[in-house]
DNA sequence: GGATTTATGGAGCGATGACACCAAAAAAAA
DNA sequence: TTTTTTTTGGTGTCATCGCTCCATAAATCC
């Protein structure tokens, strides 16, 4: 067996391709966030992306593959400034006060289509999709432990008193931006998501002594 | 042209329906709630409802139509509930806590689908499906006026400061609602939807002298 | 240059989806 | 009973969806 170098930029033996792989891929993360997997078609895929049937089987395999491909890729970009935003506050109040405003801009935005692409997918599909059901939920869930994971950060540092409820806590403020991406789908104006991002800090936990008793 | 008469009880002149049509739609009520409009088949929907195609076609006239049945159907047995919940506690910020805690509740019965069917549907849907999109952006719209009705009784009657900014904080409580729906969806507890409610009543304005200035 | 390998364009295909049609059945009206 | 009206069961149909196949093109390797 020959050595085959398969390096950083694909130099292979074959017909090079003759599309941007990745831009495709974003095409297709447009589309799939404007319409969600079941309104957006094979045909508007390959339309949207520039390519032919065939070479969209040899590049993506699959629709179901492009789709999770599409929601990951969605992901680490989200996930990215999701992350940064968390980190580059020292105090967790205002983390999540940026947090929430930057939630706010992103889902209004003109360039792109509005809301989240996966705050609320595949919430309601068929059996059959199970997967596809599965493969966003577990994006929502680790949205929702990066939060946690930042707010125990806050317990620890004492920006939150110890007797906070972490999870709920999180639970609250992802609840909350899932319910911002669908009003953005509404067409609500950026000013209104501001408008809740900032009653939603309103709930942020008292200092100390908390009036979590009911 | 000889007068027709056809009363509550429909009796007409050919053969009468085998079915109860009442039920054949909360059937449906039930798979769409579950799977989404794209996510229920025609099929999927005349197994379930225990009619054939042309007696679903004399019945509901089409899918779609049948869908808008649905959703008004579940619009109006939710409307009432969330109205009850809203008008039997003189106290506004009593009944918000209320209807938070209800959500939570209905949001997690067992013997129903989790969640909400509409606070989150078709929210990313195909150009073609533009006028299922309204409808069901409609109903949302009309919840949002509902809560923002009772939130101005409030402060009419002094439970709210005068400088609440009502619209706002009854999208921010509707998007919190609406993320609690996504949470059942994904498998959430009942008790983790009620402390997120909790913790959305903690966002409520203060008395008096309110600290909205940014 | 020929062989090998990989990508492309375009046509076609099997399955599913959402009805649509038609003859038969079951009721009221005459 | 006959006629009229409406519903029903079953089958057919047309479009769309998501690929799949094949001959050809364009690169590298020997």
């Amino acid at each position: 067996m020959t050595p085959k170098k398969i390096d950083a930029e694909r130099r292979g033996r074959g017909r090079p391709q003759s599309f941007d792989r990745t831009q495709a891929l974003y095409a297709a993360v447009r589309l799939f966030w404007d319409r969600g997997y079941d309104g957006t078609s094979f045909d508007d895929l390959i339309a949207a992306m520039g390519i032919s049937p065939s070479s969209f089987y040899n590049a993506f395999k699959s629709k179901e593959a492009l789709f999770q491909e599409a929601v990951e890729a969605y992901a680490q970009a989200s996930g990215a400034w999701f992350d940064t935003v968390l980190k580059e506050h020292a105090d967790t109040r205002t983390a999540l006060e940026r947090l929430l405003a930057f939630a706010a801009t992103e889902f209004t935005r003109i360039d792109r289509p509005t809301g989240c692409m996966i705050a609320v997918a595949a919430t309601q599909c068929s059996p059959s999709q199970e997967r596809l059901r599965e493969l966003v939920a577990t994006q929502r869930t680790q949205s929702e432990s990066a939060m946690a994971n930042r707010l125990r950060q806050g317990v620890a540092s004492g920006d939150l008193p110890a007797s906070t409820d972490i999870e709920a806590l999180a639970a609250f403020y992802m609840s909350l931006i899932r319910g911002m991406a669908v009003q953005a789908r509404d067409g609500a104006a950026r000013e209104r998501l501001l408008e809740i991002a900032r009653i939603g800090m309103q709930a942020w936990p008292a200092k100390d002594g908390g009036s979590n008793a009911a």
